[in-house]
DNA sequence: GCGATGACATACC
DNA sequence: AGGTATGCCATCG
């Protein structure tokens, strides 16, 4: 999901920077899977060249999410996607 | 109290 | 497509 629309579940309204902020000071305990959260452009919010961003990518990539120039599709991925022929077909396009 | 700062989003150009 | 501008709002110093 993205960070606005977990706020949104979260009944944050608009304050999607809040999702951030929560996961930033998350208590490793809670084991919350912050990789899945991702911004609107289907991109990871963590500069190219941190140890963060990778750390992310990684993750992802063994959970099976496939990243074409470090973007992945959002109508693929998120956790209400309806996955039909259509959305692959579009996949593999690119 | 107040301005600066984000693991953001949207609108324009 | 990619860069800039603005809104956003809890945290921080």
């Amino acid at each position: 999901m993205t960070y606005a629309q977990v706020a949104d579940r979260a009944g944050l309204g608009r304050a999607a920077r809040m999702v951030s902020s929560a996961l930033r000071k998350a208590p490793p305990k809670m084991q919350l899977p912050w990789q899945r959260v991702i911004n609107s452009q289907g991109k990871i919010s963590f500069p190219k060249d941190s140890a963060e961003y990778i750390r992310q990518y990684e993750l992802l990539c063994s959970e099976g999410v496939v990243f074409i120039k470090g973007r992945l599709n959002l109508n693929l991925y998120q956790a209400d996607a309806v996955i039909d022929e259509q959305l692959w077909s579009g996949f593999f396009e690119r």
